[in-house]
DNA sequence: GGAAATAATGAGATATTTTATCAATAAGGG
DNA sequence: CCCTTATTGATAAAATATCTCATTATTTCC
């Protein structure tokens, strides 16, 4: 496992590159983005860029989505988060306590995705892995995981 | 891999040995949860039972989700989606052509969580795993992913 | 640098999904 | 059968997301 550390390189050329308009709204959505602690939800955006219009955050971060710009964590509940995307291919630990977002990578998880996809009729074209911890801050502090989680993070 | 094909025992027995009460509207649910296919939505639910009230089929979800009755899949967009829980531990595939839900279980992934677990700082609680495929029917009809999820599908 | 073409925005309505409230009802224990 | 209390249903409201379309901003092309 390995800690991601880069940054994205230049933004908006990524959105140039394939025929975006480079727009005031956009390059301040990014800079939110880019300021914002990981796991942040629509609502912040909109709330740190209050005379931006609802539907063009919305629409922003679809197209930042879609464009690989930041990625969406799905957690148990509430609202879909967002994070600024690293260069490299990664995944998501989100503390069950907490709610701290890490990421890491393993060598093993693109190793069982072939072993996987051996087996499997159809062609594997993406996976998305959460892993729910408690975090070391969490765990010193003796907290425990909440009894009306723990059936749901195993019973997938 | 591995499809897993046994069902729940008893469900109302599931509910009424944590103390729930076993009433008619949950009754109702278990009966159409079994009977749906997999994917479906709350709105499914509500559709199929509309003498029950909206918020007693959240509420039942919900219930049923936290005592592993079923469980949920977070798709790219829209609702979230249930599908009745088996036994056995296992992850989901699902077809970003057609939407089909499939699953499947590995015993590498339990090894895959003991190597990440070893190397990171907190304590793995639980995990969620979605391989998202091009099933075999739509491999055969010749459609290829669309453009816009292929970032989204690997940038996590 | 200016005009034309068109991508993008903003405001506000609207749709969708989920939760809260609370009086009425039904389930389970004795 | 009665009592206690969990559960329900109707409805309002909150939370989340999208649509519409007239207006504005950006890019392109000359």
């Amino acid at each position: 496992m390995t800690t991601v550390l880069s940054a994205r390189p230049d933004i908006m050329a990524i959105l140039e590159d394939r025929g975006y308009r480079s727009t005031m709204p956009r390059r301040a959505i990014v800079k939110v983005v880019e300021e914002m602690q990981e796991g942040f939800t629509a609502e912040d955006v909109i709330r740190k860029l209050p005379t931006i219009g609802r539907a063009t955050v919305f629409r922003t971060l679809k197209l930042f989505l879609e464009t690989g710009i930041i990625c969406r964590l799905n957690l148990l509940d509430g609202a879909p988060r967002y994070m600024l995307s690293r260069v490299e291919h990664h995944h998501h630990t989100v503390c069950v306590k907490c709610g701290k977002v890490g990421e890491f990578r393993a060598a093993t998880v693109e190793r069982l995705m072939r072993i996987v996809g051996a087996d499997l009729s159809g062609e594997i074209v993406g996976h998305r892995i959460e892993l729910y911890v408690v975090c070391e801050r969490c765990v010193e502090s003796g907290a425990s995981v909440p009894q009306n989680l723990h059936s749901s993070l195993h019973a997938h």
